[in-house]
DNA sequence: CTTCAACAATGAGAACGTGCATAACGGGAG
DNA sequence: CTCCCGTTATGCACGTTCTCATTGTTGAAG
């Protein structure tokens, strides 16, 4: 499950962050209006948890522009310390899937979403197929070629996952990196540690079958190809 | 056995938690209607109790959906001061399993709830095998390895239950904390008592045998694997 | 075709973090 | 009070992540 958290109060963000991890949810992050808007339009989300309170615009122009050019399948949960409840019929009215009035606590946040997922998915377990014979499990956290398992740590399979829910699109180090890692703000860093893992990825389902859908993509980035 | 109580009043609910507790039923907890819609659908309960004046919904649209889309295989129970006999008569029609007017006795509770295990399992208990010839019995609250005992205690029982019932999935300790101790509202992650008890089981299940089923997932949590 | 610069892949190992074992603590039940 | 279970505390060992130096590859320009 993919979340992007849009909210500029950077310990409530981080808290937010932090448990929807651990509750083994995939997060981006944006803090304000310009980089939601970027993250809305270029990813796909299950869930969106918008801040009405945004540096550089109004969180509920988010929504409306995202339900009209209807790209974006993500269910909106509006966080907000308005406890107008014009605010909420607002919101309600453009298509938000539920609205949760600030301070709120982790656990309550956690059934709203589990209710929408309820009552958009079902129980049905997530598993993408991608090389040639290889399956991810993402809730068993998994990798299979043919039933036997491949053992991945934790930053190469959050790696694969991300690039697999991505597949043939070009994702650049700066993307990979803000996403598995939170917030890279600075340094264009002169690091290659992304290189390292994918080689390290290369490496451990080599051993099963040829790995040439993870493509490089010289002077950009990474892509994961289609099997076909 | 697993059951959901459903129930806003905080002194009933929790009268009744803490009975079922003592009765080793393993309890979980929603005091409104989006928590209740959430938990029946995400966990599979042997028992709902469900209260009637809930906020923000009606408790029979709860039992119309669960049984609508037919994975709750849940008994309904349903509790309410409302005495009218329509209500009684809607919920039998529903799908209801009992009907319990408010006020009612612990023992009375009790007696309705064994009254419909033994209907629906016979004399049959609940048994779960896992590892290489482990047998848990939901029922008797106890754990087989070839017919002889092992014994846990309450806490290590549960823990591996749990596990059990979400097998090939991997739980973080959040999760597990979650579930096993009601509402964990911070995660006090500083604290390492879900790695003590599964230390703890490991010892005791390995004494019949290896215990390579019960997976440590690096940085996330733990596992129970299928044991083929 | 050769050269060169930019970029990617690799191997080794340092730094870091996580989980496990062991032991001690503390509170509730009897 | 005593015992036992659940929890906390701590040190160690090892797996993981990241850095760095080096080698390999690519493509454009001469």
């Amino acid at each position: 499950m993919h979340v992007l958290i849009v909210e500029d109060e950077k310990s409530l963000h981080q808290e937010v962050r932090q448990f929807l991890l651990q509750s083994q949810y995939l997060v981006d992050s944006a803090y304000t209006y310009a980089e939601a808007s970027e993250k809305i339009f270029v990813n796909s989300y299950d869930f969106v948890l918008l801040d009405l309170g945004l540096p550089g615009g109004d969180g509920l122009d988010l929504l409306r522009e995202a339900r009209r050019n209807d790209r974006q399948e993500a269910s909106f949960i509006i966080l907000t310390a308005r406890g107008a409840i014009d605010d909420r019929v607002k919101g309600l009215d453009l298509g938000a899937d539920d609205y949760l009035p600030k301070p709120f606590s982790l656990m309550e946040l956690q059934s709203r979403m589990q209710a929408i997922t309820r009552r958009k998915f079902g129980l049905k377990r997530q598993e993408l197929n991608f090389g040639n014979g290889f399956q991810l499990d993402a809730t068993g956290r998994t990798i299979r070629y043919n039933d036997q398992d491949v053992s991945l740590t934790k930053k190469e399979f959050d790696l694969l996952h991300y690039l697999l829910l991505h597949k043939n699109r070009v994702l650049t180090r700066l993307q990979l990196g803000e996403h598995l890692w939170g917030n890279v703000l600075e340094d264009d860093s002169d690091s290659n540690y992304i290189d390292v893992h994918i080689k390290n990825i290369r490496k451990k389902l080599g051993q099963f079958a040829p790995t040439d859908f993870l493509e490089t993509v010289r002077g950009i980035g990474y892509r994961v190809a289609d099997s076909n």
